[in-house]
DNA sequence: ATGATGAATCGACGGTGGTCAATACGTGGA
DNA sequence: TCCACGTATTGACCACCGTCGATTCATCAT
């Protein structure tokens, strides 16, 4: 089977109906948010993530480097923060491509009380 | 030894130099923030902060009921929350006393991008 | 003092997550 | 077609985390 790193959900929805600290989170919404701030709870995904969001686009290759992590471990994490909908990839060729998703991000800060 | 539920550091510092998406982060500012975000990325917790957001201040023994978790885990959870310099805690005679710390959640919106 | 009540700690269990070596998969070039 | 290269997956290991029963600690009332 090829789930692959598709995201869950959509990108541009709401985490939760209000905010954090506007209301009492139902389990479902607090579920949903745990899920994305899991991903987010890394050092070496968020280090990934500065690193894709200060160039644009990356190559998963020009990675390994600066994180000072295997192959397989940087595909991992990459599948991590591309569910949880923060980064997409594009395969170009035998290269995989990252960006970040900055409505992902402003839907986690607007869950937080933003 | 009798080190508690003290914030490791201030609540009122940034938790990034600038914010992840901006520029790179170092190490040190990825386990900061990743500390942070773990305190967060768990359902019960946020369930737990949105409970005690949305009254002001609660007592711990009022939050086992709404979480469904036994008395040992609430303890557990406000402790970790505590830590993280998200919640504060104040005891008055044999009850324990919580409330929100804004600012955190501001420190972590703006690491965030915000 | 003694007992009652609320909270924190301890110990243990099961589940989950980060990591890497080895392997399999896909793509493009020779 | 065959090989080289970048990526994804598998399997295994170790550490950490959430949970709860039992216990201990702290505070107040009697």
């Amino acid at each position: 089977m090829a789930e692959a790193a598709a995201p869950e959900a959509g990108t541009g929805e709401a985490l939760c109906c209000t905010s954090v600290i506007e209301a009492p989170l139902s389990q479902a919404e607090a579920a949903k948010l745990a899920r994305v701030l899991d991903a987010l709870a890394d050092p070496v995904r968020l280090r990934l993530l500065s690193l894709v969001a200060a160039q644009k686009e990356i190559c998963s290759c020009d990675l390994e480097a600066p994180l000072a992590k295997s192959q397989p471990t940087v595909s991992h994490h990459t599948k991590v923060l591309a569910e949880a909908g923060l980064i997409v990839g594009e395969k170009r060729g035998r290269w995989m491509w990252w960006r970040v998703e900055p409505k992902r991000l402003a839907a986690i800060r607007a869950a937080l009380g933003g």
